[in-house]
DNA sequence: GAATATAGTTAGCTATGCTAACTAATTACT
DNA sequence: AGTAATTAGTTAGCATAGCTAACTATATTC
C-alpha cells in the first residue's frame, strides 16, 4: 500500500500530480491492464503454432537460451510451476531434441539442462515470429505513441521485478 | 506497415519525434511488451485459484456478465476458441450452476446463453481479487508513473481493437 | 551408519485447446 | 412440398499443461 518514491522524484515532473493516486484510479487501470493483457497475449499465442511446440516449452526453452543451463527446480522456480510440471515440459523439449540433459558431475540428483543449437533454432525462429506480428501491429502507432509505450513498459518491468 | 497518423498529431507533440521509429525500435517494444505481459498474467491468474475456476471459465462468464446473454458460437468468437472447446467450458459453468442454459425460441440449434446471480457473484469476487492484486503492486508507483501506465494502456487498448 | 533433507519422477486427476465426425434444425432450391 | 445444403452444437479422441501425493535416488547431518 505505501507508495515508494520520494518527493524529489515528483519535483522533476512536468505537471503537478498528487502526492498519492485516488484508489479508484489504481483500480482503474489495474483493471484496464489486465483486460488488455489478455487480449493481447491471445492474439499473440497464435503465432506460436508455427513453431509446433506449446507455450510452457517455448518459455521454458527461453529461460535456457537467454539464461544459460539450468537444473530442473531452477528451471520450474523461474516458470513458477512445480517440478512435476517442469518434469514433463523438459522431457517434451527433450523428445523434440531442443534440449540435452545431463547429470550434474557435483551432484547426481541434479539435472544439467541446456538448449541444443536446434533449440536455439526453434526459439528464435517463434520469437521472431510473435515479435514481428506485435511489431506489424504496433507500427500502426505514432513515434510517439510508440515512446509512451516504451516507458509504460520500463515502468511495468522494473515494478513487475519488485512483486511478491 | 504504414504508418497510418497524419503530420497534422505530430506538430501538437511537446518533442520532436522522426515520422516513424525504426524497425529496430518497434520490435524492442514489441519484445519487451510481450514477455511483460506474459509475466505480469502469470502473477495475476494466480489470484483466479480461489475461486475455483479455470481462466477459461471465468473469461468467458466476463463475457456473459458484461456482454449480456450470448449463443455458444457467439461465446466461442467472442474467446477466439473454437465451437467444441466453449461447448466444454459452458458445460462446466453450468455444472457449477454459473450460467443457465435455454433454448432460443426463434432458432432451435442456438442455445441461450445468460449468468446466473450466482455467476454474477462469482465473477465479481475474482475480478475484485486479481485487479486488488494488481492495484496493490501498481500502488508502489508514483502517481506520474501511474499517469504514463493509464496512458500506455489506452494506446493499446485502441490499437488492440484494430487488429486482425 | 542411520536419520533426514533434497532433487526428480511417476501416477492420476482436472482443465483447456484442437480436429474429425456426428446430430439436429434451418434455409434454399427446385 | 420435398430434397439438398448450410448452420449450430455435441461427441470422441488426442495433446498440452497445471496440480497433489507418493515414490526413488542421492546428499547431508548427526
Amino acid at each position: 500500500m505505501s507508495r515508494r518514491r520520494s518527493i524529489k522524484n515528483q519535483k522533476s515532473a512536468i505537471k503537478n500530480f498528487p502526492a498519492t493516486a485516488s484508489r479508484q484510479t489504481v483500480l482503474a487501470v489495474a483493471d484496464r491492464l489486465h483486460s488488455t493483457a489478455i487480449h493481447l497475449l491471445r492474439r499473440v499465442r497464435k503465432q506460436d503454432i508455427a513453431t509446433g511446440e506449446g507455450p510452457a516449452r517455448l518459455s521454458a526453452l527461453s529461460v535456457l537460451v537467454f539464461g544459460g543451463p539450468k537444473a530442473l527446480g531452477e528451471l520450474a522456480a523461474a516458470e513458477q510451476v512445480k517440478p512435476p510440471t517442469m518434469s514433463r515440459i523438459v522431457a517434451g523439449l527433450a523428445r523434440s531434441q531442443l534440449v540435452e540433459i545431463t547429470a550434474d558431475p557435483h551432484d547426481a540428483r541434479r539435472l544439467h539442462i541446456r538448449a541444443t543449437p536446434q533449440g536455439r533454432r526453434l526459439l528464435h525462429k517463434g520469437r521472431r515470429l510473435r515479435i514481428e506480428y506485435l511489431a506489424a501491429q504496433l507500427d500502426h502507432l505514432t513515434p510517439q505513441e510508440l515512446a509512451q509505450l516504451a516507458a509504460a513498459v520500463a515502468i511495468l518491468q522494473r515494478a513487475l521485478s519488485n512483486w511478491r
